[in-house]
DNA sequence: AAAAAAT
């Protein structure tokens, strides 16, 4: 129990503090300086060769195996009791602190990201600020949190416990961040401490910063290479990728808040835009790469960009990434580009829902790594209203008509509350638009036949309040933060129940509360089961006549919800028995030791679930 | 069967 693995990283912790003397660390970073060979130098091939001597880059897998070894230098793998030491920042060059950048790229003057004059971004906020911002902490309170793996480092309480560097730290504080969400308590220390990632978190709770700020962070101890001359080809040291364009876009802007004024630039690559401009941003250098996997692909054939100086890489949305449409491109970029292997670089994935047979084919990307599961904010319970109702195909239209109007009449300010409706096709989505926009009705869509112009402009004005109806295809279903949408329709429910969580999380975010309706028909029935499972694991109110569906045998075939012992959502595969008599399986688990039901924050038995996304 | 993602 918890006594145990906080027991165990302590003992780990001081071990690897007597290993990693500060001299010796900075040692090895001021020779990995000198030692470092620009790729121009060692091949015209750019895969020809690794991108360098052994010691510049992270240490091997068993130097990290257990929380930070330091012997390989400081790169990775550090005790957080280590940070900001002499010698970290600035790559051991004698500069001290924290990563100053020193040559390679222009210097202008960067862009105030925060969109205020306020220089320092810390003007006293008003306390109506505060709440129109902040996550509403008290939803976060007491929540379940599962972690599996060796050594798993504790989480912390505060912002402070972590020494994430001044200009990191000044971030956090424009961002208005008071004390890290509860993905961020726990996966923080673990990236800190150099391990591989694989993390189940509602998106809106924190994800973004719980791997944006590891990677800056890092970037910034390890020290930023020189740029090598020579080459047009950049080489980003940080990789976040994710399924769709407008999800890299709001990740990019998030990355840059964090960034800001740290040496650390971000860049954003994606298709349906001119390719020529975000060339030229690449050009302007790039350490935090933020992309879809096309425009990527497309990126490393030109050798526009290479993957050479990776050392992290994060997936967003990683079930989705993973899953048959993607998967093969991903394998491409991670395993048959030029990017160094699992155990020299250090992997993150996030998502909201981890499928077992996903986790499969993820544990090819990492090596050793900590599963981590955070039950859903405050439990959806409190936080969005499920609903179904039974809609025949022929009357969905009049059935929305209905729930619009009668939201119009409840509109804050006499404006339309914002309501996402998702569909299942593109055709769909625009003949339902035509429909409401000819029924007076102020609707856009966003879907993957729109053009890219066509798509941030529906997604503006439906934040902006000023197109308060949005129709979507499931582009617009993982990932996307749209504040204070305060009711997600769905007029064509999905086949698959991850992706109906996916979708009621566009609502209740933050914290806040949020409505989510369903249209169930006929040809709905391989989703009752699960619905309804989910629905009364959230202490949702499940009609009877789903009840009766999802009890029926022809119909209880469908995808159940995964995990057996439903828990709070997420279990590391690892755990489950059915896969550990599978190849190679029994030396993956160390010897033991596995596993912590971190089951702390109180009151959760196993019985008590929460659906979460 | 559909959606997403490069030109």
């Amino acid at each position: 129990m918890r006594s145990s693995w906080a027991d165990a990283v302590e003992n780990a912790n001081s071990g690897s503090v007597e290993n990693a003397g500060t001299s010796g660390a900075s040692g090895a970073s001021a020779t990995s300086k000198s030692a470092y060979v620009p790729p121009h130098l060692r091949s015209k091939q750019p895969t020809a060769e690794p991108p360098a001597p052994s010691h510049t880059g992270p240490p091997s897998a068993s130097d990290r195996f257990g929380y930070g070894g330091a012997s390989g230098g400081p790169r990775y793998g550090v005790p957080r009791s280590d940070y900001g030491r002499q010698g970290y920042g600035g790559g051991g060059r004698g500069a001290g602190g924290w990563g100053s950048r020193s040559g390679g790229w222009s210097r202008e003057r960067e862009v105030n990201p925060f969109g205020n004059d306020d220089a320092d971004g810390l003007a006293e906020s008003t306390f109506s600020e505060q709440e129109n911002t902040g996550i509403n902490f008290d939803a976060y309170e007491d929540i379940p949190v599962e972690t599996s793996g060796d050594n798993v480092p504790p989480p912390v309480n505060t912002f402070a416990e972590i020494d994430l560097g001044d200009a990191l730290n000044l971030n956090i504080r424009r961002c208005k961040y008071v004390k890290p969400t509860p993905v961020q308590r726990h996966a923080i220390p673990i990236s800190l401490a150099g391990r591989d990632l694989m993390a189940c978190a509602q998106t809106g709770s924190g994800k973004t910063a719980a791997f944006c700020f590891p990677i800056i962070s890092g970037i910034m101890r390890g020290g930023f290479p020189p740029r090598p001359r020579g080459t047009r080809t950049v080489f980003p040291l940080a990789l976040i990728l994710s399924p769709t364009r407008e999800l890299s876009m709001q990740i990019h802007e998030e990355a840059r808040k964090f960034s800001y004024q740290t040496g650390v630039k971000v860049v954003v690559a994606y298709g349906g835009a001119p390719i020529n401009q975000q060339l030229r941003e690449l050009e302007r250098g790039v350490d935090i790469l933020v992309a879809t996997p096309g425009r990527l692909v497309d990126l490393l054939e030109r050798a526009k960009v290479s993957l050479q100086m990776i050392r992290f890489l994060a997936l967003d949305e990683a079930d989705r990434m993973l899953d048959m449409g993607f998967e093969p491109q991903i394998r491409k970029i991670v395993e048959q580009m030029d990017m160094p292997p699992r155990g020299e670089r250090q992997t993150m994935l996030f998502s909201a829902t981890f499928p077992k047979e996903i986790q499969r084919l993820a544990s090819d990307f990492l090596s050793n790594y900590i599963f981590l599961a955070v039950g859903r904010v405050g439990s959806s319970t409190d936080l969005i209203v499920q609903r179904v109702e039974f809609v025949p195909e022929s009357d969905k239209r009049s059935h929305l008509m209905d729930l619009l109007h009668a939201q119009r009449s409840n509109g804050v300010h006499g404006k339309q509350a914002l309501t996402l409706v998702f569909v299942e096709t593109k055709k769909g989505a625009d003949a339902l638009e035509h429909w409401l926009c000819m029924n007076h009705f102020p609707a856009t869509t966003i879907h993957g036949d729109r053009t890219q112009q066509e798509r941030e402009l529906a997604l503006r004005s439906f934040k902006s309040g000023n197109t308060p109806i949005l129709v979507a295809t499931d582009v617009a279903a993982r990932g996307l933060d749209i504040p204070h949408v305060a009711h997600v329709i769905n007029f064509d429910l999905p086949n698959d129940i991850d992706d109906y969580v996916h979708r009621i999380g566009r609502t209740g975010r933050a914290g806040k509360t949020g409505l989510a309706t369903a249209f169930f028909n006929e040809s709905n029935m391989s989703l009752a089961k699960s619905l309804a499972e989910l629905m009364q694991e959230a202490n949702q109110e499940v009609p009877d006549w789903l009840t009766r569906y999802a009890s029926r045998a022809s119909y209880g075939g469908g995808k159940g919800r995964r995990s057996s012992g439903a828990r709070f959502g997420g279990r590391d595969y690892r755990r489950d028995s059915s896969y550990n008599r599978s190849g190679g399986g029994s030396d993956y688990y160390g010897g033991g030791g596995y596993g912590n039901y971190g089951n702390y924050g109180g009151g959760y038995g196993a019985g008590a679930t929460s659906a979460w996304d």
